[in-house]
Order: C-alpha cells, then sequence, then structure tokens
DNA sequence: TGACAATACTGTATGCCGTACAGTATAATG
DNA sequence: CATTATACTGTACGGCATACAGTATTGTCA
C-alpha cells in the first residue's frame, strides 16, 4: 500500500472516531446485543469492527451510559446494552456538539 | 470537574480530532502561518491551541502534504505553510469522506 | 525605560482510545 | 461431521491530540 493511501486511510480513521460513541449509542436507544449492533448499523453504512465495538461497549457501561443484562434464554448467550438515563443526556449533549461542529467546518470548506 | 464533564470533554475532543486536518488543510489553500491560523480559525469557531496546531503542521509537512518557507524578512521570523499538490488531492478525498460520513451519521441521528 | 504581554516557534512526555490479534465456546449449515 | 457464523473476553500496540516546558523577539503602556 502507498505512503499516500496509508495516511489516507489513517485520517478516514481518525474522522470516524469521534463518531463512534455517536453512531453506537444513539442505536442504543433500544436494547441490543454487541454482534447485531455490528450489523445494524453495517446495514446503515457505519461501519464497525469487533475489535472497536466491543471494547467501547464495555467502555460505556464503565462509564455508565449504558446498562447491560446478559439474555441467556435466547439460543446463546448474548449481553444486551441500552443507554442509561445518564447515556441518553450524554448523547443529547454529543448531538448538539456534533451539529454545531458540522456547521463550523461546512463553513470552512466553502 | 464532575465524571460526566470530563467523559463529555473528552467525547467532545475525539469528535474534533478527525476533524483538525480538515479545518487545517483546508484554510491552507493560502499560505499562511502558524500562529496567524490560530487566529484564523478562530475567528470562524474552530478552537484550536498551539500545543495542537504546530504538532499538526509538523507531521502533515513530513508526510508531504504541505510545503513550508521561512520568511525572515518581516517583522519577526514566520513559517509560512501551503497545501502541496498531494496534500490539494488528500484534502479532496477527506472532504468527500466527511460528507459521506456526515449523511451516514445523520441518518442514524433521525 | 523597563516590565509585562503578545507574538511565534521548537521539542518532549503523557495518556486516551481505536484497532489488531489471540483466544473461547456454542449453534447453524450443508 | 466439518466448516462457518455467531457472540463474546482480554491484552498489546501505536497514532495522535494535548500538556508542559522552553526560547526569543516585538509591542505596549505606565
Amino acid at each position: 500500500m502507498s505512503e499516500y493511501q496509508k495516511y489516507l486511510d489513517s485520517a478516514i480513521s481518525e474522522l470516524r472516531r469521534g463518531t463512534l460513541v455517536l453512531g453506537v449509542l444513539s442505536a442504543l436507544d433500544k436494547p441490543m446485543y454487541g454482534y447485531s449492533l455490528i450489523q445494524v448499523l453495517h446495514s446503515k453504512g457505519f461501519l464497525i469492527d469487533q475489535s472497536t465495538l466491543y471494547p467501547l461497549l464495555r467502555r460505556l457501561e464503565k462509564q455508565e451510559f449504558l446498562k447491560s443484562d446478559w439474555e441467556i434464554e435466547d439460543s446463546r448467550p448474548r449481553k444486551y446494552y441500552v443507554l442509561s438515563e445518564s447515556g441518553r443526556k450524554f448523547l443529547a449533549d454529543l448531538i448538539g456538539e456534533w451539529k454545531s461542529n458540522i456547521k463550523i467546518i461546512n463553513s470552512l470548506l466553502d
């Protein structure tokens, strides 16, 4: 892979980086487990890998923005995550920041 | 500062993170030196600190997306940066990615 | 005129967080 | 019955923003 491509990939990954939390939290309005979350987000064009999502979910739970429950009734054990109250507020705050950022960047790009 | 505020600040900083390169490169369509770049971006609502900008400029030059020239004729020495050819393409690629990201995230947030 | 703020940079250290990688185990498929 | 898909855990690594410290010159204003 060319140096150029390497740097571009890296910059693209940096671009996505901040939006990861946004994408994940916004999807967890309703309870969902990790593996299915990957597929749901994927189907909407939001690509996220296992190795990115699982650590992120754990971190967000530690920070108390997500609650989790193991469902062992299903065909196989699944850990369902959902927004906590605090997480709901956090998401709202982040969305505000995101929208403000978009305006600023778009004005720079004109 | 509360834990909540700490996590929010961190997430906001992650949100900005990817857009830093976008903001800086888009401004360097015309030659400009670091210190003034901070002020120009600042006046447009894009906040960036010395300790963030200078290392970023050095990195982008190392990656050959920026060229630089010392101007010592001025009242004091200033290092002017401007997009290279490669940088111009890089910026265009990044903008494409940025716009695509916005669409995806916004569709998630609806 | 002399101190303090503003200007304008360099360089190193730190820490967060995404990602890679390795591993575990069960269920579905063909 | 082997292979693939599902569904998770945990650690190691590296890139990059940010903090911090440092240097030196110019402008201001009391």
